[in-house]
Formats: structure tokens, C-alpha cells, sequence
DNA sequence: GTTGACTCTGACACGGTGTCAGCGTCGACC
DNA sequence: GGTCGACGCTGACACCGTGTCAGAGTCAAC
């Protein structure tokens, strides 16, 4: 018979763990004297000890390894319960080599630029929204050509969707497109709505698809909205993604009169490289 | 002014952790009514929790990402910041590529075989550890040629060492070396000693170096260890290891009479492929 | 019998996040 | 101005594996 501390020098874990193990019943001691409470072990429980660590060591949590090892699961459980856990590794691996290119592109900058960005580039996923829009098509895509084009439309959508009292129910925002001409690019000014899609005569409903994007917040008016989205090229080339279109705008805050501050979220499409 | 639900959808953040993040100090909201405590959040806050989502998505912890957005760190420590959570995932990632490789010869294992094995390899970090030793030649290293060569060995060593007045002070173990000219192999019969490694003439005090082993408990008498190192042997085929000598052979249990209760655990050296 | 090493239980901590209960507030509609 | 539903507030508990601590009890060797 091994007291505690043996058992444990023995099996390399600590004392602690094996109380542990014990509390929820996954290595019970051999013998506990029943007037002081001391745990005993015997050499023999080394065995289960040892299959416990090697199922821990997989990942598997304490239960499971309880389960396991009391042969309450099946073969096929044991299978479900391994490729489970495999799927998990390798999606957990696959976040950790994308957090770990992150922190060396931190690295990097710190290196050669003595400080890091203060605007930061974040990846979202972005659902699908439902949106009224008018569009037209301006020259190119450049912030000269667009601001005049796109401005004006808002008025007129916000004038058509009172008058079919529809109350708009999600922010502004806008996307462009490449016209189908190859001529220019088509400017969107939408903005989103609950409910049915019920279109009326003269504005369209449409429904944005969800997209992965490279996320910024553009602080200032748009028209130095090529600085931020520098940043998110350049975010995207240091994180080996693709864009994959436009980048959306999202008007969180608007104010016609002060374009300082307007605030904007700029989400450029991506696709892995 | 937005509140705290809409900022939330905005940031793509459950309003739990913006209460969180209000309440360790790292994102407190723009405005608190102070009747009603409500948190009211400006769109320009969307900038900060970008910066808090971006650093926290590279594994850094949310005082760490609070004591970089406030200034609170320099370029240096910085740096070593970020250093430390690189070497921290490079860690991690060897360790999971591991996991993963010993979940997939796992499920092997139950495809071809259909079980699991029920004697599982650990791998340890064995330390080092001084021991009282005699040694002998055998012809091989085969249980026919090492038991007779190495049985005998112990009670002589015990009987010395009482003579000598010392007390063993850990368990009994053997190991092998293959011995000088070749011909044969070196068993060496040993128990660890506490204490001054204060020689004594007719017994070895030697220190055996901390070795990384992949290690089994093996049940029964030592002639039939040949299977448990089988089934180290195919661990390490499995995992990418190489044997690196002969197993270390630690006696945790040993009854002369009945060789059946005893229980051995056997330390095969290994290093990477 | 003394003493020092060991063991016992129960608790708290870490960290990021979800969830719940019980209650207060806001705004829209009637 | 009342009602109701959506939303916000606080505080608590839970997860999971492990370390650590306090205060008390036990064992074994001298």
C-alpha cells in the first residue's frame, strides 16, 4: 500500500490531482482508513493511472476519461468521441498558426516601424442583411467620382421610403459593384430594413449575403477613406487573404455637416489566398 | 449615443462582455446615466474595441490588452510581450500537432483492431537519480540471459549496503548497457539513496541522467516484459520517436514467491526522430 | 513523548464567456 | 397617461484543470 505522496512521485502527477481524480470518481484509492481519512494505493492502480494521463494528454476532459475507462461508452461512442476531438485540434490548430502569423506581423511592424498601428484590422464574419437601395453608376472607383453620384441618393431613398412608410431599421450603408459594361462602377446606397421583403414599386429590396471581411472603422470624412482602406490592404497582404470585391461602408455616424466626425465601417470582402 | 445592445451588434460582441470590459476598466462606456445605470456608447468607441478585439484575438489577455491601449506598456516591454505569446504558441502548436497525431493513431488503432489497447504509454520526464549499484555481464539482452545474471545481484547489494549502514530510500531498478567490447550486455542492479552520494568500497554510487522515456506498467513476472516493450516499441513507431538504448526497468512491486503481483514499470529512452 | 513530515478538508483563484433570476427602465402604441 | 414588451441593470453560478493556502489531524522515527 503507497500513501498519497508516493503514489503520486510514483505516477508523476500531484497529490492534488489525485484528490481530484478521487473526488469525481476516477481513481478512487484502494483503501481510505476510515478513521483518518487517509488515501491508499496500491502498485497496481499505476496501470489506470497511466491510461488516465494518456487519455488527458489526447484532450479529453476528466469525464470523458472517467466514461472511457469505466467502458461506459461503445466502440462507435469512442469513435464519435475521438474524431470529435480531432476536429477540434485541427480546427484549434489551424487558429493558432493564423494567431501566431498575427503576432509575428506585430513583430515585424514593431521592428520596422518603432510602434504599432493604432488602427487596428479586425475579421468578421458579417450576415446576410436585408436592405432597401437605390444605385447608379459612377465613373470609378475613386472617392472623387463616387462622393457626388452617391451622395444624393440618400435623400431620395429616405424620401421614397417615407412615402411607402416604410421605417428604415438598420444603419446606412453602401457597396459598390462592377458594372456589368465594364464601364464604370455601380454605386449602392442602402439601408437596412426589418421584416418582409416587400418591394416596393420604386425602391429595391435586396438581401446583402453574408461575407467574411477585413474589418476597419474609418474615422473622418470619406473622401480620406483610402488611408483606411490602405490599412486593410495591407493587413490582408501581411495575413495572406484575398479581396474578394469591394469593401462595403457602413455609416454608424453621420453628420452631413461635420464629416469629422462621421464614422464609418469599412468592410472589405475576403477570401482565403 | 448608442446603447449598450446596439453597440454590441455593431461590434459583434455579446453585450455580456461589454459589460465585462466596462468593469475591468478596459472599454468604459461614454456615458452612465446615473439614475437609471444604463451604459450609453459613442460610434467612435467602435475604434477601441476593434483595438480590443484584434489584441485579444492574438491569445493576449484582456489586463494585457487594457495595459496596451492605455500606454501603460513601452516599445520594450511590448516586444517582449509579444515574443513571449509567440514562444508560447509555437508551444502550443507543437503540442497540439502531437495531440493530434496521437488521436489519429488512436482511431487507427480501433479501425484495424476494433478496441483500444488497454495498456497505455506514457511519456515522461524521468529526473535523475542517484543510485547504490552492482552490475554483472549477461550473453544477451534476453529475460533467459538477464534473470539468472540479474536476480542474484540484489540481495547482495542489500546485504552491502547494510553492512555499510545505509538505507535505501527509493525503489529497486535495473538497466542495461551494451558492455565495452561487445560481446554481450552490461545489467547493472540498483536502489536509490538519499542523500551524499558518499561511495563506499565495495558499492557504486552512480547518478543516472534525467532521461525523456516513453513508459508502460508492466504486470507479472519480468519474462514476459518482452510484450509490454512490444507495445512501447510500437508507441514510438507511432509517435515519431527513436529508442534511445535499453529500457530502464523500475520495480515498484516485487514479491519473490509470487511473481504474478509484480509491478514494473519499464522506461524506454527515447528522442526525437 | 517530541518533532517533523505528511495528509486531511474546504476554500479561493485563474480567464473568458454563457446563462439565469429578479428587478428597473424606456419607448411605442393605444 | 397607462400598458406592455423589449431591453438594461446587478449579482451569482458554472465551466475546467490545476495551484496554493489555512488550520487541523496523523504517522513514524528517534
Amino acid at each position: 500500500m503507497l500513501t498519497i505522496g508516493d503514489f503520486a512521485s510514483l505516477g508523476r502527477v500531484s497529490v492534488r490531482m489525485l484528490r481530484h481524480y478521487d473526488s469525481i470518481g476516477l481513481l478512487p484509492p484502494a483503501a481510505v482508513d476510515p478513521h483518518s481519512g487517509y488515501r491508499y494505493y496500491t502498485a497496481a492502480q499505476l496501470g489506470r493511472l497511466n491510461r488516465v494521463i494518456a487519455l488527458k494528454d489526447l484532450g479529453l476532459t476528466l469525464v470523458q476519461v472517467r466514461a472511457i475507462l469505466d467502458d461506459a461508452v461503445d466502440l462507435v461512442e469512442l469513435r464519435g468521441m475521438l474524431r470529435l476531438r480531432r476536429a477540434q485540434l485541427a480546427t484549434q490548430l489551424a487558429a493558432d498558426t493564423a494567431r501566431l502569423s498575427s503576432v509575428e506581423a506585430r513583430l515585424r511592424m514593431i521592428e520596422t516601424e518603432g510602434r504599432m498601428t493604432s488602427q487596428d484590422v479586425v475579421l468578421k464574419q458579417v450576415p446576410s442583411i436585408r436592405v432597401a437601395e437605390l444605385s447608379a453608376v459612377a465613373r470609378s472607383y475613386d472617392a472623387a467620382d463616387i462622393g457626388p453620384v452617391l451622395t444624393p441618393l440618400y435623400p431620395e431613398l429616405f424620401r421614397r421610403l417615407e412615402a411607402a412608410g416604410i421605417t428604415p431599421g438598420g444603419p446606412a450603408l453602401a457597396w459598390y459593384d462592377q458594372a456589368a459594361d465594364g464601364e464604370g462602377v455601380v454605386v449602392h446606397a442602402g439601408v437596412g430594413i426589418e421584416g418582409d421583403p416587400e418591394t416596393v414599386r420604386d425602391i429595391a429590396m435586396v438581401e446583402l449575403p453574408a461575407i467574411t471581411a477585413a474589418t476597419t472603422i474609418h474615422h473622418g470624412p470619406m473622401d480620406t477613406a483610402d488611408r483606411s482602406l490602405q490599412v486593410l490592404a495591407r493587413w490582408i497582404e501581411e495575413h495572406d487573404w484575398r479581396t474578394d470585391g469591394y469593401a462595403r461602408e457602413l455609416y454608424v455616424e453621420y453628420w452631413p455637416e461635420e464629416a469629422d466626425k462621421g464614422v464609418t465601417e469599412l468592410q472589405l470582402p475576403v477570401r482565403r489566398a
